[in-house]
DNA sequence: ACCATACATGTATCTCCATACATGTTCTAG
DNA sequence: CTAGAACATGTATGGAGATACATGTATGGT
């Protein structure tokens, strides 16, 4: 259900079309969500009908046509409730630290290596990521800035603030990662 | 693909039969994976059908039959290709960040009791995870025990260590999303 | 004029997982 | 001896997501 809610808090700040929503849930500077194109366009026709947003037919050329979307009312109380309650926290499953359960079992040189692209992976990250927050305390992202004109000025920094926040979070998690993997590696080395 | 590894890397220690791996996929001092036992049970006849575990029929009293499933050289050799090679990182999806990218949306109380329950989930894993961490160290788990049986003595530390440290990067992630979360609960407050 | 790239939107298939339904047997404590 | 807990193993259904297949139009540069 969560593809939703992410479409729905995207589209809070801007209507949109298929095209553009698939830009940026498979964008490079990853965001908290993703999702392919596939999945994108069945699930906006099924808000549709569900009243949570509205699809407007536009025409660019002679055919080509593109459906905006924008959020409804309904969306938007959706969005509310559901930021606004507690869910189940997801089962346990983590496919990296499974894989790491069993280092002792193979050469240390080819755990080295995989600890190592898993380092490598956060570390491109956290460099994402902290952009992204930078941009958002900077409100100088096209969202953002589109999500700032709905709202007073006077709350302007504390929800770029916020927004940033979130970021940090992530980047939190990915450095605690990385500095297990570092750890592990010393961990491998040392003890032959 | 993955809980086909895990319950490799759990038969790995001894064998076991669909009913105790259930207990220790649903337990609740958790583990790394998860999964429950209507998947458990088509997945070990999978399993054996690749040659990856082998089943052995038994009866308990007079009806009551059980299938304890002991891993295979192919399935040993699995684990280890598995385990030694570069998995794609898989696509950011965090349900509990998509939320709190939309705290500027609510009222502060109903964010704060979010951020709350998450703040106690976090605390649960901590301390799941601690004693478990604890007990490997201690090479007092019962899993531990009877991996280390075909382990020269000489490695038993080393092991312990390794796997111990596992569940100390569980930790420190969770570690990380309860310190995000109480400087939250402080950001929430402090502006309002 | 033509070609590559961006725009735009689908369908099909398969695996994984959640959840619920379903059916026994064996053991243990009172 | 009997009831409840633990043992033991399934099937059914549906949603979410990965991946591949599929088909066009519009635009900008050469």
């Amino acid at each position: 259900m969560s593809l939703q809610h992410a479409l729905l808090g995207v589209l809070e700040a801007r209507p949109m079309n298929g095209y553009e929503l698939t830009r940026f849930f498979e964008a490079a500077p990853r965001w908290v969500w993703s999702a392919p194109h596939s999945q994108i366009y069945p699930t906006l026709r099924q808000m549709e009908q569900a009243g949570l947003i509205e699809g407007q037919k536009e025409i660019r050329g002679t055919k080509l046509t593109r459906t905006v979307y924008s959020i409804t009312d309904r969306g938007l109380e959706e969005l509310r409730a559901w930021t606004g309650t507690d869910h189940a926290a997801p089962p346990v499953r983590d496919a990296f630290f499974l894989q790491a359960l069993f280092f002792d079992m193979i050469d240390q040189d080819r755990a080295a290596s995989v600890l190592k692209t898993h380092l490598a992976e956060q570390e491109q990250l956290i460099a994402e990521w902290g952009a992204h927050r930078d941009a958002l305390l900077a409100k100088d992202t096209d969202l953002l800035k589109e999500r700032l004109k709905s709202r007073p000025p006077a709350e302007h920094d504390r929800i770029a603030r916020l927004k940033a926040h979130v970021f940090a979070g992530q980047i939190a998690v990915a450095r605690a990662r990385a500095d297990w993997a570092r750890e592990s590696l010393r961990i491998l080395s040392e003890d032959t």
